[in-house]
DNA sequence: TAGATTGTTAATCGATTAACAATC
DNA sequence: TAGATTGTTAATCGATTAACAATC
């Protein structure tokens, strides 16, 4: 019973948005109605929860209570996620004020930085930490997956670092590709990448339109 | 001849990594050495040259020359594409640092915050417009694509006022997702559920791996 | 020639959507 | 009951991988 990559993170989705709305343990909401949250389809949604293991009623909807319950079972780790962060530039202080706020079960153990001048500073409410450190820190803060938020010279050797120490999974947001052994799931975030895309999408749909059009 | 979503994003990374290697225009590249680089197979890379109408030659591979200008032909604007930011946070801040110094042809507009603080200020060299001034900037702009980075409460307002203004591609980095008419195309960035995905998969890859073990 | 690579088709895989019986 | 919703199966869609003839 693996869940789909997908499924997974529309989980995520509607967990956050069921918070959000501040509804009652009692409260109960509709496929469609997540659906339309989302912009998806409400046998998507259906489909999520079932494989999600929550049970829905044939006239009422799901019950939030049952919801919240059951996307903790899932996407939660018992005693929360460990987390490490290297590199603290603006968008890892970004993301270190994004994962404070959202009350997902992340433990930020430790923010790491190769610039002495950062080191000791206080961002976000975590203290910055030297990268020399990075062994000792992610075996001891029992930490499984890493951000990865610096240049794209530092990245691959970084990440290599992580993954010897034990980390199995890491969501890189440097500008590059990094290598993994087996095992590791890697994430990439790649911003320039997602404008890239969107800026090309959009020029192709409008050169449709206009062949369309004539 | 209308690319798919997946190549489009792979085609900016693979000219990324061309650019990073600094080849001359007459070198060459085989499929596997693409490959190689990030991770994906050698069929992959040769269905995606071909599907952006780069040839290569069956014994010396891709021309990096040839590479480049058909990769650009496809993914770039003429003049390029505009783009406006809304909200300049550490993230938003993070992405006009990333546009800079990628070399894409993106052109930054606007940076538009809606605390009179910031307004005024340069940031990356941009200068720190008035969200009030949406409309004007975008209008007179050439403005194709938005880049919201405004807390979650002001997204979809904000998001609402450039599709009316003329944007038609969006990416979404609140954290909460936004619904826009027909003919607009939205790419949502999630960190929260990028970091509670990898997670996620990671608890599931050791908990099989458990099972298989016992 | 022999060997390696490209271009392209067929097979596979995974995810989404449509449809509908079962339920309340 | 009638009507709306869930749970689930079948059909569709899109993307990836495997395979191999054509080429150099």
């Amino acid at each position: 019973m693996r869940l789909p990559e997908k499924t997974v993170e529309r989980l995520s989705v509607y967990r956050r948005l069921l918070r959000l709305g501040r509804y009652s343990d009692d409260a109960c909401v509709y496929s469609h109605e997540l659906a339309a949250m989302v912009s998806g389809t409400a046998a998507q949604v259906r489909r999520d929860l079932m494989a999600a293991g929550v049970g829905g009623h044939s006239k009422r909807g799901y019950r939030v209570g049952d919801l919240m319950r059951e996307l903790g079972a899932v996407l939660d780790a018992r005693d929360g996620t460990g987390v490490v962060l290297v590199g603290v530039g603006d968008l890892g202080r970004a993301i270190l004020r994004f994962v404070k706020g959202c009350g997902a079960r992340l433990r930020i153990v430790a923010a790491l930085d190769s610039d002495p001048a950062k080191v000791g500073q206080l961002v976000h409410g975590y203290r910055c930490e030297s990268v020399s450190d990075l062994e000792v820190l992610v075996g001891v803060g029992g930490v499984d997956v890493a951000i990865i938020t610096t240049p794209a010279a530092a990245a691959q050797e970084v990440c290599d670092r992580l993954v010897r120490a034990g980390v199995r999974g890491v969501v890189n947001f440097s500008p590059t590709p990094i290598r993994v052994p087996d095992g590791v799931w890697v994430e990439r975030v790649d911003l320039i990448t997602v404008l890239e895309k969107v800026a090309c999408l959009v020029r192709q749909a409008a050169a449709e339109a206009v062949e369309v059009g004539a």
